[in-house]
DNA sequence: GGCATCATATATCAATTTGATAGTGGGGGC
DNA sequence: GCCCCCACTATCAAATTGATATATGATGCC
C-alpha cells in the first residue's frame, strides 16, 4: 500500500488540500501509519495524472492558493481495488527494541532513561488513544483501530513496568558489562 | 537508526557475513525491525571505508568468496556511541489497520478474510516468539525483546478475537455500504 | 531420472519514502 | 519587538524497499 491509496482513502472521507490529508494522517492515522509532505504531494499529482481525482484552485490573499482535491468515480473504484487486494500486513519498526537487545553495551543510567521515555511516549500515545476513544459516533472500522491501539499500547505499558526493575538489576550481572564487553552471543 | 548501525549491532555479536547479518535480522529481529541486502550490502562497504569494520576474504570452491566483516574498536565505540544517543522510538505500520479504518468500503466477505488472514498471521508469530522464549541462556535484554513481542501479540490477538463478530455485524448496518458509499466523516 | 525449490553468497536497481528544509505572511504570547 | 506556531505550497539528497540476477549444490517430489 503506497501514499497514493492512502491519499485516495482520505479523500474518500472528504475533499481535502495535502496540507489537510497530512493533518488527518497525524489525527487519526498517527498510530499506525505515516506519510509526510514528500510523498503526499507527488502522490497527489500522479493521482491527478491518472484521474483519479481532481484539483480545483481556491485563490487565497496572502496565502499559497489552496489546491483541493476530490475523488473521482476512478479514483473511488481504483481505491476499493486497492483495498481488495491489499493483504493486511503489519510492520514494527521498534528502534526502542534494538536498544534494548543490546543492552549489555549500555550504562545502567542509559537503560533506566531508554525505559522511562518509552513509557512515557507510550503513556502519551495512551491517553490520545483514549480521548479518541471517548468520541461518539464513529463508525465501527474506525472505532476498532483505536481499540487495537489501546489494547497493544496497554500491553507493551505493562510489559515495561513488569519488566523494568529486574532489566536493571539483571543486565550487568551475569556475562559482560557495559565496560568490559566480550560477547559471543551466536 | 540506520542500517549500518545495525549491522555493528550484529557484528558486535560475532563476525559475519552480509549474508549471515540478514539471517540474523530474520530470525532475532524480524518482529521489530528488517532490513534487506539493498542496504546491508551498502552499509558494510561504507563501513568498511569507514574503519569501523575489516574484511577478510574467505575463498570457496563452487561458491562466490565469503567476505567476512569483523568490528574494530572503532567500530564498537562508534556502536555505543550510536546507542547512547538513539531516541526509543517505535513506529508502526500497519496496512490491517488502514484496511480496517475504511471497512466500510469492503464487501463483508474481505473484511472476514482480513480479520483471519491477522489473526493467522499474528498467531504464527506468537508460535515463533513462544519457540524463542523456550530457548535457555539468554541475555536479559534479548529475553525482553521476546516478552515485549509477547505481549503486544498476544494483545493484538485478543483485540482480533474479541471484536470480530460485532464488527461483522455493525460495519454495515449503520451508515454507508460498500456498495452504495455516501460517507462524510470529518 | 527430471524438475522445482531452497540454501549459500554476492550484488544491483528503479521506485519510493524519509526527514529536513525553504518560502511567505498572519497571529499569539510575553 | 521577538520568536515560534499555523497555514500551504513544494523540493531534495540520502536511505530504504522489494525485486531481481548470477552461480551451484542439495534436497524433495512424482
Amino acid at each position: 500500500m503506497d501514499t497514493k491509496t492512502l491519499c485516495l482513502g482520505a479523500l474518500s472521507l472528504c475533499d481535502a488540500t495535502g496540507y489537510d490529508i497530512k493533518k488527518l494522517f497525524e489525527e487519526a492515522f498517527s498510530h499506525f501509519f505515516s506519510a509526510g509532505y514528500g510523498s503526499i504531494y507527488p502522490a497527489l499529482e500522479k493521482l491527478t495524472e491518472e484521474g483519479k481525482v481532481s484539483c480545483r484552485r481556491q485563490e487565497q490573499e496572502k496565502r499559497p492558493d489552496k489546491k483541493i482535491y476530490s475523488l473521482t468515480e476512478a479514483g473511488r473504484a481504483a481505491l476499493v481495488a486497492e483495498l481488495l487486494d491489499t493483504p493486511p500486513r503489519e510492520k514494527l519498526r521498534s528502534e526502542f527494541l534494538v536498544l534494548m537487545f543490546f543492552a549489555h553495551l549500555l550504562p545502567p543510567q542509559r537503560l533506566d532513561e531508554i525505559l522511562q521515555q518509552r513509557l512515557d511516549e507510550s503513556r502519551a500515545t495512551l491517553e490520545i488513544l483514549e480521548d479518541l476513544d471517548r468520541r461518539e459516533g464513529m463508525p465501527p472500522g474506525i472505532k476498532f483501530t483505536i481499540q487495537y491501539g489501546l489494547a497493544t499500547t496497554r500491553a507493551a505499558i505493562e510489559c515495561i513496568e513488569a519488566h523494568r526493575e529486574s532489566l536493571l538489576h539483571n543486565v550487568y550481572e551475569v556475562g559482560s558489562t557495559a565496560a568490559s564487553p566480550s560477547s559471543s552471543v551466536g
